[in-house]
RNA sequence: UGGGGAUUAGUGUAACGGUAGCACGACAGACUCUGGAUCUGUCUGUCCUGGUUCGAAUCCAGGAUCCCCAGCCA
């Protein structure tokens, strides 16, 4: 079976090249990737698959990975969502040798930089307003015109670049820009700018700066600087590239390799970071980390592990098509590792009373269950039965169609673990005509689920006795978009009209097997018959709350649907 | 109408001039005290048109389609 073990390592074309430099010593024979995130919001499972692709390379060749952040906007930026990042590539179990880093602390290593690219008059300060720059900048098809201050001295230049960092200026009077080709069919080496003074407090500078690097220029001294051998980066930043590499080679130090893969693109969901900052601003969901968003938080709090999120980046590979990955292997390599490690319990999410007519008034008695099939060594434990069960409603119907092979009036069903009953009659609610409560009669020769005479039946439906039950809300999750492209909207409508109005049925009153009762937040089970389910934040001793993870497949829905459709 | 990139089953990803494979999915069956899991089988593909070659997904030419770029965001 394809466990990660056995799968052998990645390949993709990103790890060809490093395969290749290792044999040719390109890079000094070492290997060195980072994860550069801007702690503007939380990380989602992009991100994952960006750190998983950092940190396996170096892993696999010997190599370090850097967590680096990419602080250079302060306007942006919070301690909050630098924490929240820690968190969680550490759950993703990326080790980043305990060395948490940042742009900002490099911030007077590249002042130094643009004085000497000033110096060789590769960088001028320019006095144009913001507006007046993008003028100047042409457009795609027709080349920009330099700056009136392109030509301006180097010492005029080095004299106005120390006042700026002094705060003699306003914000946005001034830039530093490299000078480098006006008419560039690349936009980006239209002068781009270096520089650009902001008076505003950053989270860990304070207010030692007002003037902070754009990301052209930083970044690729961040990485020099770290001795970064692959900066790998996503497909939008491929136009920079050159850019990147035409100021290391001005400053002629160590020069990283730029390699751009696709980013990951979901089916049902979005994957922006300013998209999903709105839904959690518009109180479209209950914060970063609601179960529902494709956030690491929001999965984490959904019941993922994080072998499942690594299963499912090794298995998407690493490409530059950039595509839309079906959000239904996310959900298989879920399963696939829910299935091998969760314990087995009994819980209803909507309860039908189940009595016993023969079942004696007053008696209890336990059976045992098996905990996990997949796992052995896990045991067994022991369930209260009673003569008053609940069992789920669409276990039962009244008239079932050919393919229904749940209970139904004079069938007879396991009860998994316990006994044959047999559906004698149903007690209507006089106001819905819906069944109210069943009424069976078991078979004492069939305790533990199996009988004497060899007889079969054709369903086995979980349980849990009424005497004995917990009371547990359940929250029951669905993609947070009806679309899988979001952006699929009529006109007019823009991608939120995609949201899934019932992207979250809250069930409340769910009796679950009494044993539930102390599980702690984050703790896994496999509801039987239904699905994955975790304890969510919000639980509370005696309010327990539940998240279902995943719902397990279920054939007969596929039917039923089948059945719609026609 | 500039520049940069991409295109292989429904989806993602291999094949690096030599039998188009894998995974998810879908479908059918086996098994089953979870209509789960497991097992078996089936299904659908090289963007198009030419060319080179004994042989092309791969090389060449032309075309099509899609993505990215005109932030003092990253």
């Amino acid at each position: 079976m394809a466990n990660q073990e056995a799968a052998g390592p990645p390949s993709d074309f990103i790890r060809d090249i490093v395969k290749e430099d290792l044999r040719t010593g390109k890079r000094g024979g070492r290997v060195c990737t980072r994860f550069p995130p801007e702690p503007n919001g939380y990380l989602h499972i992009g991100h994952a698959k960006s750190i998983n692709l950092n940190y396996g390379i170096a892993r696999e060749f010997g190599g370090r990975f850097n967590l680096r952040f990419d602080d250079t906007n302060p306007v942006k930026e919070e301690q909050e969502y630098v924490d929240s990042i820690i968190d969680d590539v550490r759950w993703l179990g990326a080790d980043y040798g305990g060395r948490v880093l940042f742009a900002s602390d490099y911030f007077e290593q590249m002042y130094r930089w643009a004085v000497e690219l000033v110096r060789k008059g590769m960088a001028y300060v320019c006095d144009l307003a913001a507006d007046e720059v993008t003028a100047y900048r042409g457009t795609l098809t027709r080349p920009g015109r330099d700056s009136p201050y392109r030509g301006r001295p180097v010492e005029e230049n080095l004299d106005l670049l120390e006042r700026m960092r002094r705060g003699e200026f306003p914000d946005g009077s001034r830039t530093l820009r490299a000078r480098i080709d006006m008419a560039s069919p690349n936009l980006n080496m239209r002068d781009p700018v270096m520089y650009r003074i902001m008076h505003a407090p950053h989270h860990r500078t304070g207010g030692a700066w007002c003037i902070y690097p754009t990301y052209d220029w930083a970044h690729g001294l961040e990485d020099s600087i770290e001795g970064i051998t692959h900066s790998i980066c996503t497909l939008e930043f491929e136009n920079h590239r050159p850019l990147y590499d035409w100021f290391l080679d001005a400053l002629g130090i160590h020069h990283p390799q730029q390699i751009e893969f696709a980013r990951l693109n979901l089916m049902y969901t979005v994957l922006s970071k300013r998209r999903l900052l709105e839904l959690v601003q518009e109180g479209r969901v209950r914060g970063w980390d609601d179960p529902r968003m494709p956030t690491v938080s929001g999965l984490r709090r959904r019941g993922y592990t994080p072998e499942a999120v690594r299963e499912f980046c090794r298995r998407i590979g690493v490409a530059k098509f950039d595509g839309v990955v079906d959000i239904g292997l996310l959900e298989h390599c879920l399963r696939e590792d829910l299935n091998r490690r969760s314990p087995r319990v009994m819980g209803v999410l909507r309860p039908l009373r189940v009595v016993i007519e023969n079942y004696p008034e007053g008696r209890a008695e336990e059976v045992e269950a098996v905990n996990n099939p997949e796992d052995p060594s896990a045991g067994v434990r022991r369930v209260p039965f009673g003569r008053v069960l609940y069992i789920e409603r669409e276990d039962f119907m009244e008239e079932p169609p050919k393919e229904f092979f749940r209970l139904a009036p004079g069938r007879e069903v396991r009860l998994r673990y316990a006994y044959f009953i047999k559906c004698i009659g149903a007690v209507k609610d006089p106001r819905t005509g819906e069944p109210a409560e069943i009424r069976c009669t078991y078979d004492p020769a069939t305790r533990g689920g199996d009988a004497p005479d060899g007889r079969k039946v054709k369903a086995t439906l979980h349980w849990v006795s009424a005497a004995h039950a917990a009371a547990a809300e359940v929250r029951v999750y669905d993609h947070l978009f009806t679309k899988a492209d979001p952006d699929d909207v009529e006109p007019g409508q823009d991608w939120k009209s995609n949201l899934n109005p019932r992207s979250e049925e809250v069930l409340t009153g769910c009796p679950v097997e009494p044993g539930l009762a102390s599980a702690g937040p984050g703790s896994r089970f496999q509801f039987e018959r239904l699905g994955y389910f975790c304890v969510d934040n919000d639980s509370r001793p005696g309010a327990l709350v539940f998240n279902r993870t995943v719902a397990l497949k279920d054939p007969w829905a596929k039917i039923q649907k089948g059945h719609r459709a026609r």
